[in-house]
DNA sequence: GCAAAAGTGTTTCTTATACACCCATGG
DNA sequence: CCATGGGTGTATAAGAAACACTTTTGC
C-alpha cells in the first residue's frame, strides 16, 4: 500500500501519521500578543515665544474585569488559532487607535510561568511607533477606556559588586506613568551577572502601582530598546510627522534618550537622514524654521 | 458576603473569578523552544607551519519521525506547562550537549499560522555560544543523530527598485550546512520594504534542502544576529576557550562577519577587552604568541 | 635560511565634541 | 529692542583605516 513512500517506525506514511496526530497530547499554554505603542506629543506653551515641550507616551488599557480589575494593561490579547501573531498584534492595535500602516516589531517574548494569575500564558510582546499628528486625526473616541500616559523612567539606584571572576551590576529604575486622572508607578531592579564569559541579565519587578501583569517589566524592556535603536537607526522618524522642524526632531531624540544634545552636533549627525523642502514654519514667535521630511535613501552611500 | 471586595459585573470577587475561569474558552497553540547553538572550531592544517582555519558550525538534530522525516532540525521541543521557556531551551540544550552553563539569549518567536503540518506551533528560538575546547570534553557521545554541520552563508544576490516614497530591496542568501555525511542548502530571500517612514523586512524560504520546518530562517536569522552583535559588543568571548591567542579571537571574528581584518587595528580595537596572561603557545611551527584571557571589566571606564 | 606568524609603529582620514558666533521674527 | 529659537563655522580630540616594518620560532 505504502509502496515508495517513506515510512515511519510505525510503518506510517507521513499522510498517515499527520491524520492520527494528536495535537492534545501535552497541556497547552495560552499565547497572547501585547503592544507597546509608542508617541511623542507636545506639551502646552509657557509663554507665546517658547517652543512647546515634548513627552512620551504610552497607551494602556484600563482593565475592566478580573485579574487586575481597574489597573492598566498593555493593549493586546489572545492571538487566535488562524493569525500570526503580527496578523494578532496589529489587529489589536487597530481596535485602539484605528490606524492600520504604524510602525511594529517584535520586542521580546515573556515566558515565565506565574505571569498570569488565571492559566500559563505566553506573551509576545511588540513595539509600535506613531506620530501625534496622524493619531489626532484618527482619534480613537471609541476610547472604551483607553489612554495615553506620560512616560518618565530614570535610574536611581546602581550598585556594583566584583566577584572573582567577575562582578555583579544591580540597577534600580523607576518607571512613572501619568495622565490628568491617574498616577501609576513601578520599581524596576535589573541583574546583570558577568562570571567568566557568561553574563545574564535579569529583569524584575520590586514594586508596581496601578500597571497590571509584569507589564512594567515589559514597559522598561521598551524603552531600551527605542533609546538603542534610536541611536543607532532611523526609527526616529516613525515619531514625527511628514514635515518636521530640525529642532523638533532634536526634541524627540532628547526626550527618548533624556539627554541634552547640542544643536550643531545634532544637525550634522542626522543631516543626510533628512531632505529639506521649501516650507516654512509661521507665526512661532521667533525665526521661522526650514521643515524638513525623512530621506528613505539616506544609507546608499554607506 | 463579598463585603469590602473588588466585584466585576458579574458580581464576583477576584477568588471567585479565577475559580470559575475556564482556560480553554479559545484553541490553544503549541509552544516550542527551538535553540540555534554556534560554536567556532578548527579544520585541519595545510601544513605544520600553518595555523589551522576556523569554521562557523551549528548544531542539527536528525528527525526519526514525522514530519520532515528524515531531515535536520534545530535542537529543541515543546514548553512543558511547568516551566519558563528559558528553563525549557536550556532543557533541551542539555540534553543535547550536556553542558549546563552555555551562553543563551531569545532570538525570535516564529508565529507563523503555517510552520508545522501537524499543528499550530509557535516557536520561541534562543541563541547559544559554545567554545569547541568545553564541548570536546563533554563530547555528547550518546549522539542519538545530533551533528555539527559547517556553516556557509553568502549574499549571492541584491536588488533594489525605487518606488515614489522609498524604495523594495531584495536579496538572496545561499545557507549551505555541511558535514562529512550530509550536504544541507537552503535559498533566503529578504525583502525590505521602505515606504515613507514605515519600513518592514520579511524573510522567505524559496528552497531548503534537508533543512525541517522553516529552521532555514531561523539559522539565517541567528547568523544576522550574531554578525550584529559581534561588533559592539563582547559576545564573540563566548566562542572562545579560557586561554586564547589574539589571532585566533581574530580568526573568530573573521570567519563570522565573513571578511578579513587588519591585524594592528584589530588588537588595537579589542584592547580593552583582553588582558594579557604569563602563557606562551608552544611547538606552533613559527613564532609562540602570547595567551590572553577575557577581561570581564572592560566597559568600566566607558 | 626561510616560511609563517607575532607583534608594534606611523600616517592619514574621518567623526565626535565643545563652543562661539550671527540671523530673523513677533510682540 | 529683545527674548527665543534658527542656523553655521571652527578648533580640538578621539577613533578608524591602511600600510610598513621588526621579531621570533621550527624545521
Amino acid at each position: 500500500m505504502n509502496e515508495g513512500k517513506i515510512t515511519n517506525k510505525n510503518g506510517l506514511t507521513e499522510e498517515q501519521f499527520l491524520a492520527a496526530y494528536n495535537a492534545d497530547k501535552y497541556e497547552k499554554p495560552s499565547v497572547t500578543a501585547d503592544i507597546i505603542i509608542f508617541t511623542v506629543s507636545d506639551e502646552e506653551k509657557e509663554s507665546y515665544r517658547k517652543l512647546p515641550q515634548k513627552v512620551l507616551k504610552v497607551l494602556l488599557i484600563k482593565r475592566g474585569d478580573h485579574p487586575y480589575m481597574g489597573q492598566w494593561a498593555l493593549p493586546g490579547g489572545f492571538a487566535q488559532i488562524d493569525e500570526s501573531l503580527e496578523e494578532a498584534a496589529a489587529r489589536e492595535l487597530k481596535e485602539e487607535t484605528s490606524i492600520d500602516d504604524l510602525y511594529m516589531e517584535q520586542l521580546y517574548t515573556w515566558g515565565d510561568v506565574a505571569r498570569d494569575p488565571r492559566m500559563r500564558v505566553i506573551s509576545a510582546s511588540y513595539l509600535s511607533l506613531a506620530d501625534s499628528k496622524t493619531l489626532d486625526i484618527k482619534a480613537n473616541d471609541d476610547a472604551d477606556d483607553a489612554k495615553w500616559f506620560t512616560v518618565s523612567y530614570k535610574l536611581f539606584q546602581e550598585q556594583k559588586t566584583v566577584t572573582e571572576k567577575g562582578y555583579i551590576l544591580t540597577r534600580l529604575f523607576k518607571l512613572e506613568l501619568q495622565n490628568e486622572d491617574d498616577r501609576l508607578s513601578a520599581i524596576i531592579k535589573t541583574v546583570k551577572a558577568v562570571e567568566g564569559k557568561v553574563s545574564k541579565t535579569e529583569r524584575e519587578i520590586l514594586e508596581s502601582k496601578g500597571i497590571a501583569f509584569d507589564h512594567a517589566k515589559i514597559i522598561e524592556y521598551g524603552i531600551e530598546r527605542l533609546r538603542s535603536k534610536i541611536e543607532y537607526t532611523d526609527t526616529a522618524f516613525n515619531l514625527m510627522p511628514e514635515l518636521f522642524t530640525l529642532t523638533e526632531l532634536q526634541q524627540v531624540y532628547e526626550v527618548i534618550l533624556d539627554t541634552e544634545l547640542l544643536k550643531a552636533n545634532f544637525r550634522r549627525k542626522i543631516a543626510d537622514m533628512v531632505t529639506e523642502t521649501n516650507e516654512y514654519t509661521k507665526d512661532a514667535g521667533h525665526r521661522p524654521s526650514k521643515l524638513f521630511k525623512f530621506n528613505a535613501n539616506w544609507n546608499d552611500t554607506k
